[in-house]
DNA sequence: GTACGTGCAAATGATTTGCGTTAAG
DNA sequence: CTTAACGCAAATCATTTGCACGTAC
């Protein structure tokens, strides 16, 4: 893993870049601190809001915004997302077939250097049909 | 113009939704905030604030919500942003030819029934290069 | 005339910051 | 030992709400 050089490991920064590697959920800031403080009762909301922004500088973790609000990932590569309207439900679409149609497609506006692309799928969940 | 009917057009409403209207920057509530007080001094932030979310309840106009920050648009049609890392500005990207083959991929999800799709391109516009 | 909208100030909620203390390397 | 990270409380920033007054229809 690149970039991981100098990092001081703390218990607080394990338990948080654990809880988010082992959960594909896209947990809000408020889901992290509620489930690390279940092994570090007294870990604060500032530590959590600090190691996601370090974590995430680092490149160990990815932040998506989904209807405003900030969710952490641990899924690296490029992938899509597909979203429940009614439950507000996430989960990852692998597609590299997109990513390579949508950066096809987007080489024809030469004025942009594009570097990523990602896309959003609104709708209803098999539970919420 | 549907869902226009009973509405009532005070100057505040009618300023909020021509400054949109007018403006293919995606402006923020701020810019739409600075935007109208030229014409209306006296109006409250709150105002715009309430305007903003009435107008989009009522289809008049869409929000986009980019890297966390809510910003408003006049364009309705099914379209893509196009969004430069740098200077942070948005340009619409119109291709029914991307959001159809969004669109028919996913369908081989058959516990969504997805309702609409959009595809975000983040890059260096011709300006930053 | 009535219901809805406005402006203002206060309330709420999310995130950041300052600072004295603690712990990783 | 030294520097970065922690916990806590206060500060900041975005957004919402309550309410007395104003205005569209």
């Amino acid at each position: 893993m690149t970039g991981t050089e100098g990092i001081k490991y703390t218990n607080q920064r394990v338990e948080i870049l654990n809880f988010i590697r082992d959960n594909f959920t896209h947990p809000t800031v408020d889901d992290v601190y509620e489930g690390v403080k279940k092994k570090l009762t007294r870990i604060s909301k500032a530590t959590v809001y600090q190691n996601l922004k370090f974590l995430t500088n680092k490149g160990l973790i990815q932040e998506v915004n989904i209807k405003g609000v900030s969710r952490f990932e641990p899924n690296l590569t490029p992938h899509h997302h597909i979203i429940c309207r009614n439950c507000g439900s996430i989960v990852d679409f692998e597609s590299k077939e997109l990513t390579d149609f949508s950066l096809e497609l987007i080489k024809k506006m030469k004025e942009y250097k594009i570097e990523s692309t990602n896309t959003n799928f609104f709708g209803v969940c098999d539970k919420c049909k």
